[in-house]
DNA sequence: GAACTGCATTAATCTAGGACATAGGGGTGG
DNA sequence: CCACCCCTATGTCCTAGATTAATGCAGTTC
């Protein structure tokens, strides 16, 4: 039942950079297995030194952070083929916590592979450098956002966002995707209230703009949404899938 | 006047991992050169793509994404043994620009020889990975505080994090730093208004916490500023200088 | 099917922080 | 010496969004 390498769904898809056969079946031998979890698992948590890495096969979940007094920072929301530990893996220690938020699907590498990846395979290492200078550069976008953006522009940015990162990995169905996150959730991610974080959600609604109901996001007009938010779409990059 | 590598003041620091002799030979040889530029001066400009790299020799500035509609996000403070320019080095377009608060040395490296190092230097491709990760980890933590933070914790937190940079760096003299910044380029970090940060440092100073004055910041208590930030101080992790 | 629990929704009230206006202190340059 | 500009400093007013609280609605548990 586990996907081997060279079967994996997902490298069909165009976001992915191509790799060639050989390039495959060496990943292959770094992966050590598969994982499935439930909704509502920790998978890595901050401040910890996982012995493992992930890359996504299935399912999302959403990285934060939390804070002394309670209060929580969602930076992130997971998708397939997203990279998860790179920075235990890295500097040995977690910068924040990732959470299943529904059920997923882990492919697994152990991290003393790493170096061993960058001794002889300088072209995955190089993908590692470019994952994380992306991560970096997602969450500039993302300060700038929380800091600078009002409430509707944030909401609006976050759903083109997610909805963008579906469309490139072929989860929407008639302009529909699964967004099995909690109000709650985007909230902590914008730096807003729960409840400001649904009445802007009902606004959007009701400018006929985007409909989130029921785990299931559904955009009318993604370039009025994004007009709204105000930050130009940057369409998905070509990136490297490990 | 262009220093050695092996010369190189900041490899001194306890902050900065040790190199070999060796090692410190082959950096030198991607050194191409060194850069003199005076306060205010664009080092890197968002979108573009840079033939170049730099590592911070000495002085000040900051990183910042521009919004269509003017606003200003501050990202970063770039301090001394920085790196800049690794996202257009990697992914080919920074996602940010950079720009000197004061009059900075650069060391300046060749992009096209990232392949090389990848390719034949493993440890200093993995160093590179390794700051591009802490990057990722500050963004983190930055994203957290400008989200979830109010206006005198967020201050404060900038204001320990800045001492603390600055007191690994040795450019401490009696409990006094240069701070080569405005007023609105915190705001922009924090998102905040200019007038309120203005204020916010007002109280800060009546509170016998902090005073920021022509551009050198004295820290009274920093256990008690710390204290207030809430946010925990994680001294500074000894990192890589390239 | 009663008693809980978790989440979305709505309403009412309050406040942190934004917008705007003004004044003063250095620089700098003509 | 004055005019101009940029920055810090403060005061006043006002709004976006926080806080609190109440309601409703599935699911779950027993």
């Amino acid at each position: 039942m586990a996907v081997d390498c060279s079967n994996c769904p997902l490298r069909e898809l165009d976001v992915f950079m191509a790799f060639s056969a050989e390039e495959i079946r060496f990943m292959e031998r770094f992966k050590v297995g598969e994982l499935n979890i439930d909704a509502g698992t920790t998978i890595l948590l901050e401040g910890s030194n996982s012995p493992q890495l992930f890359t996504v096969l299935k399912g999302q979940g959403l990285r934060y952070k939390l804070l002394e007094d309670g209060r929580r920072q969602v930076l992130n929301f997971v998708f397939p083929g997203d990279l998860i530990g790179l920075q235990a893996g890295i500097m040995g220690e977690m910068g924040h916590s990732v959470e299943a938020t529904s059920q997923m699907s882990l492919c697994v590498f152990d991290r003393g592979g790493i170096w061993s990846l960058f001794k002889s395979y300088p072209e995955r290492a190089y993908d590692l450098t470019w994952l994380a200078a992306s991560e970096e550069h997602f969450l500039g976008e993302t300060l700038a956002v929380v800091g600078q953006r009002t409430a509707i522009q944030a909401v609006a940015w976050a759903l083109v966002r997610l909805y963008e990162r579906a469309g490139s990995l072929g989860m929407l169905k008639n302009g529909n995707m699964p967004l099995p996150y909690r109000q709650q959730d985007l909230a902590d991610a914008l730096g807003l209230s729960l409840v400001h974080t649904n009445k802007t959600l009902a606004r959007l609604r009701d400018l006929q703009l985007a409909n989130w109901t029921e785990g299931e996001l559904h955009i009318n007009d993604i370039e009025k949404l994004a007009e709204l938010a105000v930050s130009a779409r940057e369409g998905e990059r070509r990136r490297p899938l490990l």
